[in-house]
RNA sequence: GGGCGGUUAGCUCAGUUGGGAGAGCACCUGCCUUACAAGCAGGGGGUCGCAAGUUCGAGCCUUGCACCGCCCACCA
């Protein structure tokens, strides 16, 4: 054993004897009790980044730990394809050569994603592995195997078969470059800054007045069919009810009354343009207005913009704003800053279009997902997320599953030549209705969060009744971003409860967000980003999971490679406080305590024991590595084997601290798996490797002795300070002079600083225990704990003077 | 605009029902002590964001304010 440890190498030989050796494997019908993590399948295409890695250390430590405990863990994971995000991915690789799908139409275009996952996709997989992730990867699933597709199918069907499932023409967010619909949760939204155009609309019978509108596009002009203005606002009061002609078009049409219009924006009149903005869309459908459309799924002026067909909406709004300045009807035009949304794959810009889309109907599913909430069947941890959680449920739209991508689930959905649909599980023979044998598939495929929702399931082979699905759901826990819990989290739990009857897992840990070092988001486009490959190369995985779980407190934390080399330090120590041990020579023989010092860390690592199962138990991994740390180097190390090492020539002595050892390791493991296997590997007589070896029982036995350092280690710092030392037990007295003997005394004789110290504090306790309104009315407890601190301090300055 | 989190040592952060302000890193001093200099011992350094309140007592509870951040949101 060298005696710097290197990572390196070491964890990798271990990530496949793990593996190899089937430690990770999972069998259901164990008859033992289950711990099962449905991991968050990340995208096929994707690559580790520090939320994959801090993600997989927290649910890892836990699974871990409850292997060793006993249980039968299941820790699944597999690929999400991730529909606009692949096909986005192989669309940029076609562009660097000049092509696009177009160039290969859809059927040529799917194989050409399949043949890119072969080649580039599927490489997370090992990246989890060089976490240290003790997944059963043998049960890898993706959500385009054929069994997950025939869980996906059924899901429709059955949605469908319910009602809740429908087709409608609404307005949609349109992305004009993927030519899809978007769900509001693929947007992003960005500042621009952009003009505010006054226009005025002439009444058609006064066109000398009229009512003057803004409008930040002003090419939608052309699609107008009415002007709104609150019922409240006194300017346009007399306008209601009376038309105005829409300019370039010289269209007349109502001006209406509507309490969304917000009176203090603009001029307080708001152009109603149903086709193309969601707000309008809502007014056009309460008032019944016509849905006139201007621009066309490619983003630029359709057919009905007559002489401005063909041309981008930026001409088409010139064009417009000229006929109207030629006019007099140009008010105001200023500079203007607001949020536009894009599309987050490609950025563009989204346009709001109304479109025929499949929707899923919320009404009925989200009934069961809330009662499991409020009675907590689900429970959020950290428990602030819940209301979150709770909200986004209640007011989730109605959900549009259609996307017009081609990298996806196709809709189960077949339409005859007389429009009828037939929607069926497998491709069906005939229509549904007139069974025409004329069937064509419906060209949308779902929105990839549709088969997400059935992830917990699907992967243990649902709608199979299999032997998984009967050992391992629900599940145990899940642990996820903040931001997935609408998209994900939520659909998770109304899927489950509809199909299985059953919520997918008791618990949801909202794990921290990492930011980068300078406080902002980590992420690729700002440059932020970090690989937690580096760290694993630099400093091992070990201590990439102990620095990231180190800074999992908040909700937001900053990056601090301090965590990741504390974590370095701590694998070095351990490695250098087991070459002592094993160093020292053989141990055979009785390894049960004797010393005080011996007693002592049976009880300390006991009560690390004891505290390292509450917090992993309230998922706080932050204190669990804390106390781990600590542990291990001033326990362990700076007081125990200190103490013990003129003694480490007695058999017994040796044999004890390998006991000792041996639990430490077992504490350390599910935060540092690699190097305390590694360690114990050196360790003779193991029955079984380290991460299945047993976690460590309750051991009341030397409780007693939890303190009995307690005084040395107070002692200590004042001898050196000041040569002043305490009257000590023997037991004292033989430690101290063992960990005292190479200090340097720095202030001899200078005893009187002590003494002053101890007086003030001796002040200070008299003065509180004198005060009748403390002693009255502070707990008992509190009162006795203070009068036992003054009682130390004055033995101590009798000690001092002696 | 809404929700959530944060503000404690130079930096990153702990601080569990209110009761003597902590850790790691950095810095200073002394030690190459035969496990570890990626070590050991000791030390300096903080009006706990601001203000008011409750209390015998507030980093912790209440109210207000300021600032930072994350997420969400249809002001045309």
């Amino acid at each position: 054993m060298e005696p710097l440890y290197q990572p390196q190498g070491i964890e990798d030989r271990w990530q496949r004897a793990w593996e190899d050796e089937g430690l990770y494997a999972a069998e259901p019908g164990s008859g033992r009790e289950t711990f099962v993590v449905a991991h968050p399948p990340p995208n096929v295409t994707g690559a580790l980044h520090t939320g994959h890695a801090l993600q997989i250390s927290v649910a890892d430590v836990l699974v871990r730990w409850h292997r060793m405990r006993g249980f039968e863990t299941a820790f699944l994971t597999g690929y999400d394809h991730a529909g606009i995000s692949t096909q986005n991915a192989v669309e940029r690789h076609l562009a660097e050569k000049g092509e696009s799908r177009n160039d290969y139409g859809r059927e040529q275009f799917v194989e050409l994603v399949w043949a890119w996952l072969r080649e580039y996709g599927g490489t997370i997989m090992n990246q989890f592995r060089r976490m240290g992730a003790s997944m059963d990867y043998r049960r890898e699933r993706f959500t385009m195997d054929d069994e997950y597709v025939r869980a996906v199918m059924r899901f429709f069907v059955h949605l469908y078969g319910k009602g809740w499932i429908y087709r409608a023409n609404r307005i949609i967010n349109w992305c004009p470059f993927h030519e899809t619909s978007l769900s509001d949760l693929e947007l992003v939204h960005e500042e621009v800054d952009d003009a505010l155009t006054h226009v005025r609309y002439p009444f058609a019978d006064e066109p000398e007045s009229g009512v003057t509108i803004a409008t930040a596009r002003p090419a939608t002009i052309l699609a107008d069919v009415a002007v709104a203005v609150n019922p409240d606002d006194d300017r346009w009061r007399d306008a209601i009810g009376r038309e105005v002609l829409v300019p370039f078009v010289e269209r007349p049409v109502p001006v209406i009354a509507d309490e969304r219009v917000d009176i203090e924006f603009g001029t307080g009149a708001l152009k109603v343009t149903p086709a193309h903005d969601p707000l309008d869309f809502e007014i056009g459908r309460d008032h019944g207005l016509p849905e006139p459309s201007v621009i066309g799924l490619d983003g630029r002026m359709n057919e009905n913009a007559g002489e401005l067909a063909g041309l981008t909406q930026e001409e088409a709004g010139g064009r417009i704003l000229d006929w109207i300045k030629e006019r007099g009807l140009l008010e105001k035009r200023e500079s203007y800053r607001h949020t536009v949304a894009l599309c987050e794959r490609c950025n563009s810009r989204i346009e709001p279009l109304i479109s025929l889309q499949w929707w899923c109907s919320m009404e009925e599913l989200k009934k069961p997902a809330l009662e499991a909430l409020g009675s907590r069947r689900v429970a959020y941890h950290p428990e602030s997320q819940h209301r979150y959680a709770v909200d986004s449920l209640e007011n989730a739209p109605d959900w549009n599953i259609s996307r017009q991508i081609w990298w996806g689930h196709q809709l189960p959905v077949w339409e005859c030549p007389d429009g009828h649909e037939t929607v069926a599980e497998t491709d069906p023979d005939a229509c549904a209705e007139c069974g025409s044998t004329d069937l064509t598939r419906s060209e949308d495929v779902l929105d990839t969060w549709f088969s997400s929702a059935l992830w917990p399931f699907a992967i243990l082979g649902w709608p199979e009744q299999t032997p998984e699905l009967d050992a391992w759901y629900p599940g145990t826990l899940n642990t996820t971003a903040r931001e997935i819990i609408r998209l994900w989290e939520n659909r998770m739990i109304f899927s489950g409860l509809e199909l299985m009857g059953d919520v997918p897992f008791r618990h949801v840990i909202i794990h921290t967000t990492v930011l980068a070092a300078d406080g902002r988001r980590m992420s690729k486009s700002l440059g932020t980003g970090l690989d937690p490959l580096d760290l694993v190369d630099e400093h091992g995985a070990d201590a990439t999971r102990y620095g990231l779980l180190k800074m999992s407190s908040s909700q937001d934390v900053r990056f601090a490679i301090g965590a990741i080399e504390e974590g370095r330090k701590l694998a070095n120590k351990l490695w250098n406080a087991s070459r002592l041990v094993l160093g020292a020579g053989p141990a055979e023989g009785d390894s049960s305590p004797e010393a005080v010092e011996e007693r002592w860390i049976y009880a300390r690592l006991d009560e690390t024991r004891r505290e390292i199962d509450a917090d992993l138990g309230a998922f706080d991994f932050a204190h669990a590595v804390d106390r781990l740390y600590h542990v291990t180097f001033d326990d362990f190390c700076d007081w125990y084997l200190e103490a013990i090492k003129p003694r480490l020539g007695e058999p017994q002595v040796r044999a004890t601290a390998r006991a000792a050892l041996e639990r430490l390791l077992k504490l350390l493991h599910p935060v540092m798996p690699h190097v305390t296997e590694e360690i114990w590997s050196h360790l003779p007589d193991r029955e079984t490797p380290l991460i299945v070896a047993p976690w460590p029982e309750p051991d009341d036995r030397f409780a007693a002795d939890l303190h009995a350092l307690d005084r040395v280690q107070e002692a200590r710092p004042v001898y050196v300070r000041s040569g002043v030392r305490p009257q000590f037990t023997d037991d004292e007295e033989r430690i101290f002079e063992i960990v005292t003997k190479r200090d340097r005394v720095q202030g001899e004789g200078n005893a009187e600083a002590e003494i002053e110290r101890l007086r003030q504090e001796i002040a200070r306790a008299e003065g509180m225990l004198a005060n009748e309104r403390f002693t009255s009315k502070a707990p008992a407890d509190v009162v006795a704990a203070e009068r036992e601190k003054l009682e130390r301090y004055r033995r101590e300055l009798d000690a001092i003077g002696n």
